[in-house]
DNA sequence: CGGTATCCTTGGGGATACTG
DNA sequence: CAGTATCCCCAAGGATACCG
């Protein structure tokens, strides 16, 4: 990241605790409030609600309420959230064949 | 991010205020300690020496100190460090290219 | 120079209860 | 169902002072 202040900026997105899991799994389409509820082991309603809004006031997904008893309400990514989410494939990959060598380091670094 | 875990696991590390920041300056070669506190703007002198401990720790750089008087520190990305670094190039094109927008996006949410 | 040690504050975030 | 509202707690992290 060349810029500084654009580094934390993008950290201020990626660096939340639950926003990449939500922009994770609406990947392959849009859902509901409880299905996202159930999809993310460990979040509370509350920081559900909290990251949604954040994450839609920055344009990466789409709240779109339908009016009928009782409520429905689906989360949708935008353009802009899929590239985030294309932006981020690469990181998986990266924790996907360096994670284990980061536990043996650990473990390394702890038996001293 | 498939797994969850794997997932959550990455973000403990790209998630962390400072850890990516410093990977960023260190991307063009070692740096001693006080050069790091000066180049990343803000992080106090606590945070620059608990931040480099966890990445030591996890194998993303090393530490090696010169055994003279004054103390002669240095920081240097490991091979593990420089794969994180190019896994998280993607996210800076990506908000090059998008953190406009995304101001936009929070301007136009916050007029309503 | 390159740290520790200590104190202290703030806000992130969980638990719970209530509502249109 | 999809939230809000409220209370509360803890740990991330800043400021400061000291040290080999």
């Amino acid at each position: 990241m060349q810029d500084p202040c654009q580094a934390r900026e993008v950290l201020g997105i990626v660096g939340d605790k639950w926003a990449l899991l939500i922009v994770r799994v609406l990947k392959d389409g849009p859902l509901r409030f409880t299905e996202l509820k159930r999809s993310i082991d460990g979040i509370s309603q509350r920081m559900l609600t909290v990251t949604l809004r954040d994450l839609e006031r920055d344009g990466i997904l789409t709240r779109t309420v339908r009016n009928v008893m009782p409520p429905h309400v689906s989360y949708e990514l935008t353009t802009i959230g899929r590239t985030l989410r294309e932006a981020t494939a690469p990181l998986l990959e990266w924790s996907l064949t360096h994670l284990p060598k980061i536990g043996e380091a650990r473990a390394a670094y702890d038996n001293r």
